[in-house]
DNA sequence: AGAACCACCTGGCAGC
DNA sequence: TGCTGCCAGGTGGTTC
């Protein structure tokens, strides 16, 4: 499900529902995701107070008084707001229940998400190596390609990279390009100084309009408070192998990057 | 160092 | 219907 936009839409969902309140307590039911979730995390969060919410890539930070709790969605992860009398469905993991009474429910089928208790994000291991924020100042024409120089692979596989530029992931990475007119297959190295500028700019516009229509909506996305998002409904290229380009009219075409699906317009995206 | 590939899971869908 | 095979939003780790 989720990519930046998604992260984001469901951190505005639910700031207003968890700024300022007080844990009273988590439940795990399955401790199992991408990585176990840790004894002591429910006694370390009881009593804390959820000061604020933060977006880092693709993880949402609840900053807490004496730490973090980082939260990555994984490929099905969802967080709603639901009530303790809604009893729990099969994938239904975890449990945040808050002092008015309130509930954070976190489902993740395929338990590719995480939960994980984070002393200072600047430090932390999986946030320490992540890129520049593609929706901050810093990221212009001049930072990507700065970021793209001597490489030989793919621009798609790059501007995937979180270790270059966070957040995009398989959806956007598509329709950014054909946005910027590049052909995903372009080697990275030879990206102009010219369509670098063109390629940042198609991403920020690309990851804005998609916060701005909630998220996307890939089979079941829903944001904090369980509405759909809208944005799929403007994919220009994604999932649309074989159908025509709603520029020229050509055939959108399918291969696969990097074990992934791209999909691009074979005349309006050049190398 | 960098690039290609795999692994981790479940569910949905197409095709037989 | 029910089975099989394939595909899916992410990303750390292993291998070459």
């Amino acid at each position: 499900m989720p990519e930046l936009p998604e992260i984001e839409t469901v951190r505005l969902g639910l700031s207003p529902h968890l700024a300022g309140r007080r844990i009273a307590a988590l439940r795990v039911r399955e401790t199992r995701l991408r990585w176990p979730v840790a004894d002591g995390l429910a006694a370390r969060l009881r009593d804390e107070t959820i000061r604020g919410l933060q977006r880092r890539g693709k993880y949402l930070l609840l900053r807490l008084d004496r730490g973090w709790l980082m939260w990555h969605l994984g490929m099905s992860g969802s967080l709603r707001m639901t009530s303790p009398a809604q009893a729990p469905g099969r994938h239904d993991h975890v449990d945040l229940e808050l002092d008015d009474g309130g509930l954070l429910r976190y489902r993740d089928p395929r338990r590719f998400g995480a939960l994980l208790w984070c002393e200072d994000p600047e430090r932390h291991p999986l946030l320490a190596h992540l890129g520049v924020e593609p929706l901050s100042d810093a990221f212009d024409g001049d930072c990507l390609h700065t970021l793209c120089r001597g490489r030989a692979t793919a621009i798609k596989t790059t501007i995937m990279d979180a270790r270059r530029v966070v957040g995009i992931g398989n959806i956007y990475a598509n329709e950014s390009l054909f946005h910027a007119g590049i052909d995903p297959r372009l080697a990275t190295g030879r990206l102009s100084r010219t369509r670098a500028a063109r390629l940042a700019q198609a991403i920020r516009d690309t990851l804005t309009r998609a916060i701005a229509a909630g998220g996307s909506s890939l089979r079941d996305f829903v944001d904090g408070e369980g509405r759909p998002g809208y944005f799929q409904q403007s994919y220009a290229v994604y999932d649309r192998a074989g159908l025509a380009c709603t520029h020229c009219g050509a055939a959108i075409r399918r291969i696969i990057q990097a074990n992934r699906s791209t999909f691009f317009c074979p005349r309006c995206q050049r190398r």
